[in-house]
DNA sequence: GCCTCTTTCAAACGCTCGTTTTAATCAAAC
DNA sequence: GTTTGATTAAAACGAGCGTTTGAAAGAGGC
């Protein structure tokens, strides 16, 4: 029980291999053989410690997933402290920052965990739904209630279609679409930036006319 | 050689059943044996026709693209006809809309084209990359060009992220973020406007500042 | 009727997968 | 020093995978 270890834990290790491989590669793409090749551990490790590939999916989208959540609902709540009426800019902002922002214990950059994120949930297979808790649902709700509120003439399908845009196009650095490198240069900020630029116009637009 | 038959194709019939299925499953996640069993065919047919799994995916992947490619050519071609100085949201326009308009013979609806497309594309097996041919990429860069000129002030590293971006939310219905239902209702076309709203507020967005 | 070429078929091959099993190892408790 | 409980280790299991094989079936040319 105690933490009794020089090294890190075999749990930990499965978990950052289990990680990158799964955001590099998918959840099919990815054996239980190589993580525990790169996690330096034995091949039953995976069942004895998760139970399962699956249960160790669901394990690594929970890391991620937390503090992007924690973060999403600091910035709301900082916004909504200032004003009752927030920008749809400011909405954006702290919707979207946290995703390319945060990034969690043992990776290596913010942008991965987005990448794993869209890794996780476009895929196909049923072993990758069926994570998401109370605590998404409560902050993905929050936001709608902002959205609308800021945007009261908007229908609320095309809201609704609008932010499956948001989170469409924060994770376009994973989807090399035309065979275009996955993020063209340098900083993730550049990167964050454009995106709030681009999906605060995008938000703002006046709803589509019949 | 000569078309000798009442019933179609097998040959078709895998190619239909193909693109059903990687759409659906994805590539890793749809196996030869499904293939055949729904398109009423052997086993060994996959192979006698087409070489290999991948082969066939690149031959599902040049079915469903080419009437696209042909129809964002034909649109631009349209624009430019009228117009020298074509408005960025016409452009966004005669991008977009091939996407979720062309339906390649066999299929069931435009939708479902750009489920596929995203489904192969955000498949990090190898196989499902090296399919874009010259065609893709002569039309790709004419509408670089014309973004280009119609928007002279925005640097090409954040050109080259909002085309992504265009990219992204197109595909935003395959992509069931937050255990979003994939299409919240009804009409594609309304997906397909909502989208040209959205993208076209988006693409005239300022460039981000310093 | 026979020949030739294309297409279909059933069966098997070799491989990788996730998981299970059984034994060995290890640090602390007593 | 022995016991205990948690962890690691090596090996095997059965299933599914893409692909290959070699023979059967079919269709037109002569």
């Amino acid at each position: 029980m105690v933490a009794h270890v020089a090294t890190i834990d075999t749990r930990t290790q499965l978990l950052d291999a289990a990680e990158h491989l799964f955001a590099e590669r998918g959840y099919r793409g990815t054996s239980v053989r190589a993580i525990t090749d790169r996690a330096g551990a034995n091949l039953a490790a995976v069942a004895y410690h998760f139970g399962s590939k699956a249960e160790l999916l669901a394990a690594v989208a929970r890391r991620v997933i937390e503090p992007i959540n924690a973060a999403q609902a600091a910035g709301l709540d900082r916004l909504l402290a200032r004003t009752a009426d927030p920008a749809v800019a400011d909405l954006v902002a702290a919707f979207v920052g946290p995703l390319f922002d945060e990034m969690p214990a043992g990776a290596e950059s913010g942008a991965r965990t987005s990448r794993l994120i869209v890794t996780i949930l476009s895929d196909p297979a049923e072993e990758t739904r069926a994570w998401t808790g109370p605590a998404e649902d409560t902050v993905r709700d929050r936001f709608v209630a902002a959205f609308r509120h800021a945007l009261p003439d908007l229908p609320a399908e095309e809201l609704w279609f609008r932010l499956r845009g948001i989170l469409a196009v924060t994770a376009v650095d994973r989807v090399n679409l035309y065979n275009q490198r996955p993020s063209t240069s340098g900083s993730g900020e550049a990167a964050r930036d454009w995106a709030i630029t681009f999906l605060a116009a995008a938000m703002s637009a006046p709803p589509t006319g019949t």
